[in-house]
DNA sequence: ATCCATGCAAATGTTTTGCATCTAG
DNA sequence: CTAGATGCAAAACATTTGCATGGAT
């Protein structure tokens, strides 16, 4: 669902070259795992979850632990290689930030879908706002709840989406 | 904060009368406890966490528990009456919705200070999103991370404030 | 009287941390 | 070698829940 459909090599390589030198700069090292973990996010095209991360790169390296892969994606969210989010959920996200771009979420109540979306004018809305109150903008989240395309047209019983939604609203 | 600087008191009583018809529309009970909850957050003009909340409750009504202020919150919020939102920390905050008006956040990472902000054209903008995604809206979360004006001034050392920004964004 | 509300403590789920051991530089 | 990385289990934290008791209707 990511906005940018084509990550190339040169993506992951010019990534990894990121997080490596960030490492360096703090006498921090480049091991296997922070390897590991980087590729697997930068080869994932949505967001995930701390604890389905570490069951996925379990398949690849048995012995990575839950430490670890908090560690590393705390390490990937500093170099700003990685957002972390919460869709409104008790637990957090994790995605990778493709170069500067950043998109937005619309988000299902339903089906829990997340739809990406990207809006140079509400960027630009937003930067009129932040100089409004002399603020210096680092980053943002923005996130719309509701039902999506294809939960309102299951729901092809309109008297009960009707009903749906008044619940949901109060 | 609050952009609606004056809560009169016709508010709190609307608010309340619409606590009472939503707890009794579904067989729930009026207690002094959601009373005293209710009306604490009405009086209160910015957001709150659970914990903190707990402990200010704590002082009118000693036997207020935990598991109550969070049952209570629960169900403000499924009433329509209180908003919680998470500022990218581990815990939730709450605060009253004032009629159907919404804001959206500033945040400062170096003060941790919320400013609130409405602009009727971002919101405008929003539904046109929603539109083009034939997506329903029914809320939305909006927070824009950075450095505010007074922790800018405060920092009248130029160099500190370019290395904590250089910092912040990697 | 009935059924919901509450306090309390235990349980839950996520994320963090201390420590002994292992490993990159 | 030496500082940092890791696995593991325990701790920390916010939040939820089960149950016996108390209270609103």
């Amino acid at each position: 669902m990511s906005l940018k459909t084509k990550i190339t090599q040169e993506d992951r390589q010019q990534s990894w070259a990121k997080f490596e030198s960030f490492l360096k700069a703090r006498g921090l090292k480049v091991t296997g795992q922070r390897r590991l973990l980087l590729q697997f996010l930068l080869q994932l095209k949505h967001h995930i979850d701390a604890d389905s991360l570490h069951q996925s790169l379990k398949n690849k390296d048995a012995s990575i632990s839950r430490g670890t892969v908090y560690r590393t994606l705390d390490l990937l969210v500093q170099c700003g290689l990685v957002r972390k989010s919460t869709f409104g959920e008790d637990h957090a996200n994790y995605e990778i930030v493709h170069h500067d771009e950043h998109h937005d979420h619309l988000i299902c109540m339903e089906c829990k879908k997340v739809i990406e979306f990207y809006r140079a004018d509400l960027e630009k809305l937003q930067d009129s706002i932040c100089q409004h109150y002399k603020f210096i903008p680092m980053h943002h989240s923005h996130q719309i709840f509701g039902i999506c395309n294809q939960c309102r047209s299951k729901d092809s019983d309109q008297i009960n989406l009707t009903k749906k939604i008044s619940r949901l609203n109060a």
